[in-house]
Order: structure tokens, then sequence, then C-alpha cells
DNA sequence: TATGATGATTGATATATGTCAACGAAGAAT
DNA sequence: ATTCTTCGTTGACATATATCAATCATCATA
């Protein structure tokens, strides 16, 4: 399932690394390279599993992942991770368990870091430390967005919530190619794939949106942002 | 609203100190000292607002109280802090802003640090930040397990958990005394208030649980555990 | 082309949950 | 004691949402 790579090149001249090691010398580069090594996984692999031992830390360099809870019976996405981007769970600080699992949703590939060089260099470089507790900290806000969101707000608002997501913060563009399932989907608004795809049916019914093969287009924004803040 | 009380005492010799500062030697404890007051709240009084800027780090250091999103018409409540234990919200490294309320459940007394001291004591001493990131990511795990609960479990599981929640993490008895409101516990679990109280009154008709006045005793613990757990 | 397999879509139905309104209880204020 | 206010409780009702089953589309494979 795995497939170890060559290592393409080195951190320090690598221009694909997350913006969180910018704040990290040649030689504390050096570090990171020397313990890392890359990977690639095709759609739909699994990168880690939910209670498995967390040795790594990933850094997506391209493709597109989530990660998602395994909860009662169905999955909750959290989040999807593109590059440059790179995925941390809070167990590293605690059991050094992942308390959520990831996958590939597209195919990927990407960096695996031992843990404890990055425990390392968070310890020795408190500019370092700081990036990485103001990541954690809007990884912590984002989250609070999303759980008002799946509490508080009825269907139409949440799928309105992951449409913007996808346009404003994944694919970065307005007719957007959907990588994801409808199942993603509904994994990512808290409900039932059926009730996902009737919502969609209703949006493109009142000019909404469109969608043609897996191409997505929002038609009316300041509508679809109404019923975001609507619930 | 807020009354400034006299330093009853010095950090040094509190001995109602957060465990996060057992990593602090004397000195930096004279920092966090120096920019130090203490405030007390009476139940029902608002500590901050989501949204205002957050230049102090709040430490409860007698009574209860609770930190809440503040949604879509209803509010979520996150957690109950207890001392002693502190309030710490992700906007402090982000644009220090709050971005949940905390408000007095209990007749509360705390400690007010300055955010910019404390964020000092971050960068210069490694065991302070490991043991604050530590204690981001055990509420970050707190908070998933909280969101499947509230996505993914009917309210009966719901209030188990958060039944569970109050015997085993805040009141640690089992006939307890709920300082909390109905409104509260609603805001706990995700549901309308009128919902709550039926499951309770639903548990008390099975003989789960009793309550009189404001205690409630589990009776049924095994039981109210399955409930929990088949959501 | 035929044949599966997988994912997307739709309809019918049951039910979990919120909303609204009324009422009761307990305490605070007059 | 009386009034007022807040909180807890209950019932009736509407509806948001999940579930189940069937059908359809798409694509890989024989």
């Amino acid at each position: 399932m795995v497939n170890k790579i060559q290592h393409t090149s080195n951190c320090t001249d690598c221009n694909c690394k997350a913006s969180i090691f910018n704040s990290l010398s040649p030689f504390e580069l050096e570090l990171i390279n020397g313990s890392r090594f890359q990977v690639s996984y095709k759609a739909g692999e699994i990168i880690f599993k939910q209670g498995t031992p967390s040795p790594y830390f990933v850094c997506i360099t391209s493709g597109l992942a989530k990660i998602y809870i395994e909860g009662y019976g169905k999955n909750l996405i959290l989040a999807l991770i593109k590059p440059i981007d790179y995925i941390f769970g809070p167990g590293i600080y605690v059991d050094n368990r992942h308390y959520y699992s990831a996958a590939a949703v597209e195919d990927c590939t990407a960096c695996l870091v031992d843990v404890a060089v990055f425990k390392k260099l968070i310890r020795e470089n408190p500019d370092f430390a700081e990036e990485f507790i103001k990541r954690v900290s809007l990884q912590s806000i984002f989250n609070f967005d999303q759980v008002i969101s799946l509490t508080q707000k009825q269907m139409h608002g949440r799928i309105a919530d992951v449409i913007f997501y996808l346009s404003d913060k994944i694919y970065c563009q307005n007719p957007f190619e959907m990588t994801i399932s409808r199942q993603d989907l509904a994994d990512l608004s808290g409900m039932s794939k059926e009730s996902a795809i009737r919502i969609l049916k209703e949006f493109k019914e009142e000019g909404i949106l469109t969608t043609s093969g897996n191409t997505m287009e929002i038609l009316n924004i300041k509508q679809l942002r109404q019923i975001s803040e609507t619930g």
C-alpha cells in the first residue's frame, strides 16, 4: 500500500515545504531532512489509522488528503489537507496515538518526518514553537466554526458551508472540480449521503449552482451566503 | 461587575496554582506574580465575551465557570472549568481575540495573568511550552469526543455523555449537586432545554437515575454507559 | 458487446427533534 | 402575604432528517 520513494531533493532547497519550516535554520532543516522520507499514496489509500502509534509528522506535498474521525458507524471529516500543508495530531504530545485517521482523496505524495526530531526542534527553537502553536490555534478556531455549523445549522446551511469551504479554502476557484465523493461531502457536513445529494439537487433547481460531471460552479454566491448564515 | 481584589498571596507560595506552573522556576513564577491580579465573579456574571480582546490568561481558583460559543441563536458549552484549571483560547496566538465566551456558573474567584508574560515564558522555558502544548492537545482530544457525541449520537446518548462528564470530570462524585441549569445541560448536549428535560424524565422513569432538588444520583451506571455507547 | 462493480440519484416512509404554548414551583421583591 | 420573575416541566404538533429500497449512470473488465 505504501511505496517508499527515493528522496527527490533535500529540505534546504525544497520549494514546497510547509510555511512553518521557514522559522528553521539551515542546520535545523538538515536535521529534518535526515529523518525524512517520501511516500506516495493512491486515491483511497489510508495514510494512518485512528488509534495507531504516531511516529511521523506527515506533510502533504501533492494531491489531496482527508483527516476524519471514525465515529459510531460513520465518519466525520475534520478537514481536507492539500499541499503544502501538514497533518499533526493532538496525540503527539499526549500518548503518541492518532486520534483521527487520514486517507488520500486524490493520489498523494507526502514527506514523513520523525516526531522526535520535530519535538526536539519545538524545544530548541522558540520561533518554530510559536509557529506551531499558532497553527494549532488556527486549526482550533476552524474546528469551532465547524462544530457550530454542524450542531446549530440545518442541512442547507451545513452544505452551503461545505461548498464555501471547498471553493474558498480547498480548490480556490469558482468553477471547481470536485475530487471528493458524495459520501465525503456528507461526512464533511454531518449528514447522510442521500440528504447531501438532495440538498445539492435543490440548490441546482433554485439556480444557486450547477454541476456537470465532477465540475461544480456556484452561480449565486450571495444567496448561498444567505443560506449559510440563516442556518 | 468585576471586582478587583487585593492579592491574597504570591504565586511562589500558592498551593492552588494550575499544574502547568510546576515547570516554572521561582524567578519565572515571580514574573507571573507581578502581572497577576485576582478577581471574583458572582454566579451568572460574564468573565469575557467572544469577540473581545484577550489580554489575560484566566485561572479559576474557586467556583465553577463555563466556556461557550455563542452560535446561531443558541450557545454551545465547550467545557466547564473548575479549580484549579485555566481558560486559554486559541485567539491568544492568532489575533488576540476570544473565540468563545466565559461566564461564572457558581460564584468564582480567578487569577488573571498578562498574556504577554505568558507568551514570554512559553518562548523561554521549553518545559513550560511543552506542558502548554500538551494541555492544548488534551483539550483538542476532548473536543473530538464531544463533536462525535454531538454529531453522531441521538439525544439519549448525548445526555448520557454529559451526565458522565458531570459525575466523573466535574463534580467527581456520584450523588452530586447539579449547580448548572437545565439550559446549561441542554447547551452541553446540543439540544433544546425541553428535550433535555424529557430525556432526564425518561431516565428517571427507567430507574437509571434519581433527582431530588438539585441533587442527582446515577443508579444504574452500566445501563447509562450502554446508552452512551449505543448512541 | 456483455457483465459486473461502484457510486449517484430518487422515492417512500418512519422517527428524532425542535417549537410553541401552557402551567407549576420556587424564590425575590414589594 | 402578595406579586413578580425566573426556571423547570409537560403536552401537542410540525418538520428536519435518517433509513431502506430501487433505479440509474459510469467505468473497468472479461
